[in-house]
RNA sequence: GGUGAUGUAGCUCAGUCGGUCAGAGCGAUGGAUUCAUAACCCAUAGGUCGGUGGUUCAAUUCCACCCAUCACCA
């Protein structure tokens, strides 16, 4: 009997374009639906976008719109995105719904019934000039404890002690550079701390294949152990001005997050069974036989595991039947950056004319069931795509289908069912499926590529071009093609839920119905014609990704937030928040501080001078071959020639700026930039190289 | 600072419930081949399995500590 499954990934914030990051959590998602679909199993896949809070409304304010058309515009922007993707949502929805608001209200209402909401009066910041309360990422100002300046009301960058917004000294308001009054405000909250909620869950997060071990062991830890009470109560409203629910008899207050982003997947799926006729109770009540997945970022894990649940049970609604968490998104061993143009939106990497399916495949290759960060290495993915989705499977269908098109019409014999490779196939079928049902699918492609070696193999043991120069072994060649085709075809079908779209293709070229999973014990029957073979995937130029990467760079002079590799929900308003107070500090200051984050940018490096020489028709540049150690040799122009010959700078070690964009000159293109003294007024004439002390090495970094 | 995770060949990663498991793919080198998108096939890798100590007949695999990286800290 086909099970009966509900799918979620987490909701991205209507504040940010979707990039790689994100995308490693849809696809992984979208791969396991796929693959459930196409066992015949009823399988739902729900997203949307999370659309409300007071970054969203701020940022509506700047651009001049009203919140409601800054989500739409967002909205469809994410979906194209994840269209491009193949992300296969059965609804991409908003939280900003009828149906979100009136999930939100009933549960509420739920809880409240339960004795699980009360009321308490808060002492908070709040912003004189635009008259609204201030989230602690709003508020800025001296560390209470370093006494750092412009830092934010929940923790200080500079020594990382952690504080309350009312221990700032000398606040002031990120949105108005006001200083802001403490005042009282009553909000609402979600008794997490009560027993019934820790209670039931110890018994919830402890279930049999619940959650990761990692994440059930992070779980314990946050529960505390048994006998002490470690959760908190969630405060669950916000003051207006707020983009969101109003909660129904408390004017004036609004659902914040907790209690309106995660219903968005109900609401979607709400919507989703006006549409389409789905019975939404039997997935949702208490009862229900159904199973419910969520697939999050292990940033999200506290909520999805402990509030989300404990919300649902007490509000006599189901409770998921597993979260799967995933790690983050690394490029090249490090955390995506926009100075590095690493941090990768979705939409430059299909408009450079990259092949989606590319990356499908590469995030599959590396995904497993574990919370560890994957890391996307460019030149391994140029290898890997190139070797294993175009050299060892569409190679397959591009040298035998010539020969079938050409000699035979087009027209297949009887596949020799009895074949190694083709048998090698059926055999692992079942142990590549429990892959996938697991997530592993870096398991399932490294089985997957093992058998598209055994069928390369074979099609080399039968030389089937041999064949064809020696007349009467025309049938022999006919039944090689066939074979080779038969076993490409297999192969597809188990690659389907990772690259629809080439399923698709080869779906037309064998001119045959989708593939489903039980296709993969059949074989193409002697007479069946297929249509003329064009290629059906093109390699990966690297040439492509270094224009991918020069799209995405962006200038050390621009504002923009420190790189987040993946956030979801409070997480993403928090980010959202620095953005916006960052964007907000930068003009109301002048830009006269610095903050660590925005220096941490600067990428400083120790060099040594390889090579330096004269420029031709320049007075005061040199030319110079910098050495940063593992970071490779850098091309540098400096104007240093008035103060020093080339010639005794070989072999120097100096500073560098790493990350700087490179610039064309006249010359060739700088690389980088080293750092030498001036005085500006140049009543101290001469230049100065900076210099290590002895023991620096090329490429360490200078901070 | 606390907690969790990771650290295996140039690169990306498997693997070992302690003893013929030190592995795969890519890269590189040599060979073969020419049907195919210079694809495919065969052969070749001497990496102290992060470091130090401990438990054991035996540890890369267990324990402790240390170092590095990453994440989380409501």
């Amino acid at each position: 009997m086909p099970r009966k499954i509900l799918v979620t990934s987490a909701l991205p914030y209507a504040n940010g374009a979707i990039h790689l990051g994100h995308l490693v959590e849809y696809i992984q998602t979208d791969i396991w639906v796929r693959f459930q679909k196409m066992r015949g199993n009823e399988c739902w896949y729900v997203c949307a976008d999370d659309t409300h809070g007071t970054p969203i409304m701020l940022r509506a304010e700047k651009e001049g719109l009203t919140p409601e058309a800054l989500i739409e515009r967002v909205q469809r922007e994410h979906t194209r995105d994840f269209a491009g993707f193949h992300v296969g949502f059965d609804n991409y929805y908003t939280t900003h719904s009828p149906e979100t608001r009136a999930c939100a209200n009933e549960i509420y209402r739920r809880l409240q019934a339960a004795g699980l909401i009360e009321t308490r009066t808060i002492e908070q910041y709040y912003d004189p000039l635009k008259e609204m309360f201030l989230p602690d990422r709003f508020i800025k100002g001296e560390c209470p404890k370093c006494a750092a300046p412009d830092q934010y009301g929940d923790n200080c960058e500079q020594c990382g002690s952690a504080y309350t917004a009312n221990e700032l000294r000398n606040p002031y308001s990120a949105v108005s550079g006001a200083r802001p009054e403490l005042r009282q405000s009553e909000h609402y909250f979600f008794r997490l701390s009560d027993a019934r909620c820790q209670a039931f869950l110890r018994r919830w997060t402890q279930g049999e294949g619940r959650l990761q071990s990692e994440a059930a062991n992070k779980l314990q830890e946050w529960l505390g152990p048994p006998g002490e009470n470690h959760l908190t109560d969630w405060d669950i409203s916000r003051d207006a001005p707020y983009f969101g629910f109003e909660i129904p008899d408390a004017p004036g207050k609004y659902f914040y997050v907790w209690l309106d982003a995660p219903i968005g997947y109900m609401g979607a799926f709400r919507n989703l069974c006006a549409r389409s006729g789905i019975d939404f109770d039997e997935y949702w009540r208490a009862d229900s036989m159904t199973e419910l997945y969520h697939f999050i970022g292990k940033d999200i894990l506290y909520f999805h595991a402990l509030f989300w649940p404990a919300e649902l049970e007490h509000a006599g609604y189901r409770t998921p039947s597993k979260v799967f968490a995933h790690g983050f998104l690394t490029v090249d061993g490090a955390k995506m950056s926009k100075s590095r143009g690493t941090f990768i939106t979705a939409e430059s990497y299909l408009a450079q004319g990259l092949d989606p399916e590319w990356l499908r495949y590469y995030y599959a290759a590396k995904l497993s069931a574990s919370m560890e960060d994957i890391d996307l290495n460019l030149d391994d993915f140029i290898a890997r795509v190139n070797a294993d989705l175009v050299g060892k499977l569409v190679n397959l269908a591009s040298r035998s289908a010539g020969f079938i098109s050409q000699r035979f019409a087009g027209q297949l014999c009887t596949c020799d069912e009895s074949l190694r490779a083709l048998q090698a196939i059926g055999e692992k079928q079942a142990a590549i499926a429990e892959h996938y049902e697991a997530r592993e699918f870096g398991k399932a492609m490294r089985e997957i590529m093992a058998l598209a070696d055994l069928a390369n193999q074979y099609v080399d043991s039968v030389k089937p071009w041999e064949m064809a120069k020696q007349p009467g072994r025309e049938s022999e060649l006919q039944q090689a093609c066939s074979n080779t085709l038969n076993l490409f075809r297999r192969l597809i079908i188990l690659l389907k839920p990772v690259l629809p779209a080439l399923a698709a293709k080869v779906e037309s070229f064998f001119n045959v119905a989708p593939f489903t999973w039980d296709d993969v014990r059949s074989v193409l029957a002697a007479g069946h014609a297929i249509r003329p073979y064009r290629h059906l995937m093109t390699r990966v130029d690297k040439k492509q990704i270094a224009a991918l990467v020069e799209a995405n760079r962006e200038s050390l002079t621009t504002i923009a937030p420190p790189a987040a590799p993946q956030k979801h929900a409070e997480q993403q308003e928090k980010a959202a928040a620095v953005a916006v107070a960052q964007a907000a500090v930068a003009t109301a200051n002048g830009g006269a501080h610095l903050t660590l984050d925005e220096f941490m940018r600067v990428d400083l490096r120790i060099a040594q001078i390889r090579e330096a020489r004269q420029v031709e028709g320049a007075d005061k540049l040199v030319q110079l071959l910098l050495d940063l150690g593992p970071l490779g040799t850098r091309q540098v122009f400096a104007g240093i020639k008035t103060a020093y010959d080339p010639a005794r700078l070989v072999g120097r070690l100096t500073v560098v700026v790493a990350n700087l964009a490179p610039r064309k000159m006249r010359f060739g293109l700088s690389e980088g930039m080293i750092l030498a003294a001036s005085d500006p007024d140049g009543t101290t004439p001469g230049i100065f190289l900076l210099a290590p002390d002895a023991g620096a090495q090329p490429g360490m970094r200078v901070k």
